[in-house]
DNA sequence: TCATATAGTTGACTTTGACAACTAAATGGT
DNA sequence: ACCATTTAGTTGTCAAAGTCAACTATATGA
């Protein structure tokens, strides 16, 4: 895909600004006896608890002989000692001494008050939730997904205008679909909340590493027999795709259908969203009739399925 | 405000995380002849087409020693040169020669690439899109306001949402409403698209910087005389507050008003959004009268202002 | 006018970082 | 079982970066 030099030029522009955030922040650090690369090796073996040279040198980035000369210096002070070698006789773990458990808590809390006094301290509550979440993203944007588990929960106050925020501009830029579907969304959406509680009806939201990965919500059907539900607004943001999001929703959705005594299930959906289509089919939805229309500035070809329970 | 200890933890794992992304795009400048330092300063220098080498000194926080040497080696070296001293004779101006404005657009283009392939270039254009915005609003939130030009456009695709998601969450952080106040603004941002072209409607984002800064929008009001307009929605982002942005959108939306011929602007409130109410003061808006009513989970003290053009 | 501040220079020194050569131990394919 | 290869750690050497203080020349402001 082509790249905007816009792009280029806003990222370029917040590296310098990050990179001389961080130089702030590290200039705290220099009225500790500890040097800052000193400081960085007692930070991460204290976060990991043992370690060996070589494993801190590469998430650290420094070189292996620099490293040696410094665990050198830092067993002179007392720091951190070489545990014995078992296993394999090449690698020395290493650990903090008690004294350097002091040293890691007293860098800890000067690092902590530093980030605190210059980033969190002049913002507002607002600001604050901002700059954490803005961080979050970013990290969870560039970094490798790791494990972290997902938690299916209720939706928190902001959440649905972000669900029709995401959606539409999602939707937009995957399929072209123009603002009638942000729109028709915002109506469905409230049209959840409003819903009254009986039939029984629940929205889930899915979170990974505490930002929204996806969502899903069930709701009786309209002018259906009693006992049908709808499953409708399944979603899985797409920095979160390909780890099973989506079915777990779906799973999800159905298991709360069947246990609030619903009979079936239908949903509707599009042809040219396949993933959706492929959950759909895995979960045991079978396609009951298709219908061409004309929505959302696009030629569709809607797709009416349905589980029964 | 009491700091969240998660927020502090989440910031300085992020800036462990981004110390590493610098450290990595910076590690594709070593095979340039010139030392990262020397990169640098040609780098600033480049973009500022002249500067003073304390200033540059102080942007990327080095010694002023360290920077004499530096600047000497790039003199010999033909990539920079100094002018003469006029105006104060202490300050020795300086800038690239020909041949460092060659330097210049190469260290550039290397660095360009070098955020493209690393960041950009795995990210689909959503993904793309998160990260150039996430970036922005870190600076934003981060950094003085600058003075960047308020634009006032239509909203795009995806905003409306935005819309809903940052003023459900805003009042009910500020005002502690509850989520009816996001649903009921879900269905008022609904019916502002699916209302007709005329009676004449509009919908203002106030963009600063790419950021949405603020909304306002104006509909023909609903059991009112015809000629009637209804202000609505009138939201400034708190990052943005106190720079006249709210103003900025009232003038409009009532300049809007006036030139569609509408003979009357009304607007409801609540007293306890008190910049919003001194907004409405300043441009002419009478107070009609107050009712109370129990919404969004609070007491209130709704308000009717009116301004007759 | 005189104390003070600023731009730039120079010297002395420490820390960081880069690279290569080396030992000892582990690994993996034949 | 053997041997080439890889890995953890050490050591030597050197260049670059960063720190601190002293110094000159000029500018600024009470």
């Amino acid at each position: 895909m082509p790249i905007n030099a816009a792009d280029i030029a806003q990222i370029r522009a917040f590296n310098r600004f990050y990179t001389k955030v961080i130089g702030l922040l590290e200039d705290g650090m220099h009225n500790s006896p500890y040097t800052l690369t000193e400081a960085r090796i007692i930070y991460e073996l204290g976060r990991r608890g043992r370690a060996t040279a070589s494993s801190i040198a590469e998430t650290l980035d420094m070189d292996r002989g620099q490293m040696s000369r410094l665990v050198l210096r830092l067993i002179d002070q007392g720091v951190l000692a070489t545990l014995p070698r078992i296993g394999d006789r090449r690698a020395a773990p290493m650990a903090l001494t008690p004294h350097g458990d002091k040293v890691f808590a007293h860098l800890n809390a000067m690092s902590d008050a530093a980030a605190a006094d210059a980033l969190l301290e002049p913002l507002d509550e607002f600001g604050r939730r901002d700059l954490v979440s803005a961080m979050r993203r970013i990290e969870t944007l560039l970094s490798e997904p790791d494990d972290e588990p997902l938690v299916l929960r209720p939706h928190r106050i902001g959440e649905l205008g972000w669900l029709i925020h995401r959606q539409g501009l999602l939707y937009h830029l995957e399929q072209g679909w123009n603002g009638e579907f942000e729109t028709l969304i915002a109506r469905i959406y409230a049209d959840f909340e409003t819903a009254p509680a009986n039939p029984p009806k629940s929205l889930w939201i899915a979170e990974l590493g505490g930002e929204v990965a996806g969502s899903i919500f069930i709701i009786p059907a309209a002018d259906e027999a009693p006992g049908t539900a709808q499953l409708r607004m399944l979603y899985v943001d797409p920095a979160f795709r390909g780890r099973g999001i989506g079915k777990r929703l779906v799973d999800e959705a159905v298991r709360f259908s069947r246990a609030s005594g619903y009979s079936k299930v239908i949903l509707w959906t599009q042809d040219c969203l396949v993933s959706a289509r492929r959950i759909y089919q895995a979960a045991g939805f079978t396609l009951e009739r298709e219908e061409r229309h004309q929505s959302f500035g696009a030629d569709l070809n809607g797709q009416y399925w349905a589980l029964t329970l």
